[in-house]
DNA sequence: GCGAGTAAGTTACCCCGGGTAAGTTACCGA
DNA sequence: TCGGTAACTTACCCGGGGTAACTTACTCGC
């Protein structure tokens, strides 16, 4: 008798523009939830009340509804330059500038953490068990620098160790990318740009003098 | 007439260690030229001179393949991490331990560029114009940081800024990922472990009287 | 009110690619 | 030479991305 046995969900006609932000904000968070690859676009349409086709009517494709999404968090991102551009000009000094630009790098990516996870953590598309296999290398990693921090340092906190484990490898997975677009370059000179940078910092090598205006 | 207008390629009976190396080299080849996304079964079979279920005999699944192929990489690394472990013992100071476990990794990397590619270039199952939309967030990073460089440090020559710049790109994506690990971190902390490594360096934190082992 | 036009939505289908069941061929040892 | 088995094939299933063609409901001019 109740209508709902036959219509369990109140399936309401929407304007394109309020459908489309209603399905670009499910499918961000199925996607967050499950990984590109694991979600299917008839789970979405179907948590948004609607039949597939009207998917692909708004964003042409699975990839183009990934990047409507991406393009969401572009526009984030232009608003984080734009503020991390002024409060540059505001630094006083390099170092201050860094400051302010890394917080509000941070910040940001805490802040959007579902989209940011969603561009940066691979688990999006890569099989599961390969994903351990990455893992596997980092944590090969971390047990490679951690100790040597640990013992060298015993007055760093483990928290301290950590973070800075995490740059380490971060910086050593970035170079050698870098390295297979600049095969130029020896490992031997890209073990010296790193260490330069993680070694010395950069306080030796930029001139404190300087202001942030170039002249 | 002649036989091969029916049998082009000379499909020969392979033992099944033998077929299975093969097998695994042509995959590999495969997954770094096209993707791991990109390339099907089929392709990797035909290259092969075998037909799908072969591989799936072999392999169990698309997954199973790519680990195996990973495995065979991870055998590699555990060499790595033997190897850099000695040469770390020989360090005679944190600088030189750091510095032959740097060069040993980035040697690795490049070596083993085809599969690390595959390991660590996300292009493996990603859509195309998603990872363009990735890079473009990477080049608005970089805009940001190497002009600062460059202009702070007008001794430094490009290559240099590249790759210090690529190093805090690489820093900061993986400790806002490792702040998703720990929530409790706040962004003016992670900024502060960022530049206490990339500004200050390591040099002054390490104790450079203690040498590597532990006692 | 009422029909035409259009935007929102549907059903039913194609096809590709991962994965499998069942059958076929060639080698090897007794 | 014949049986057994390991290497291999054909022919298929099915899920999911993607589309064509049709239907429903709102809106606006008369």
């Amino acid at each position: 008798m109740t209508p709902n046995t036959k219509a369990p969900v109140r399936r309401k006609r929407m304007s394109r523009a309020e459908r489309e932000s209603q399905m670009l904000e499910v499918a961000e968070e199925v996607f967050a939830e499950q990984g590109y690859r694991a979600t299917s676009m008839e789970e979405i349409a179907e948590r948004c009340g609607v039949s597939k086709p009207m998917l692909y009517e708004h964003f042409g494709s699975k990839d183009g509804l990934l990047l409507a999404i991406l393009a969401i968090l572009a526009r984030a991102r232009a608003e984080l330059h734009h503020v991390t551009s002024e409060a540059m000009a505001l630094g006083r000094d390099p170092l201050d500038v860094l400051y302010r630009g890394l917080v509000a790098y941070y910040s940001f990516t805490r802040d959007h953490s579902r989209s940011f996870a969603l561009l940066m953590h691979e688990p999006m598309a890569l099989p599961d068990a390969t994903i351990e296999a990455i893992e596997d290398v980092r944590r090969q990693q971390h047990g490679l620098i951690a100790p040597v921090l640990a013992s060298q340092a015993p007055h760093l906190d483990p928290v301290q160790v950590e973070a800075y484990t995490e740059i380490i490898i971060g910086a050593c997975e970035r170079i050698s990318l870098w390295c297979t677009r600049r095969p130029e370059i020896t490992p031997e000179e890209a073990t010296r740009y790193t260490l330069d940078l993680c070694w010395s910092g950069l306080s030796g090598t930029i001139n404190p003098e300087n202001d942030i205006s170039g002249s």
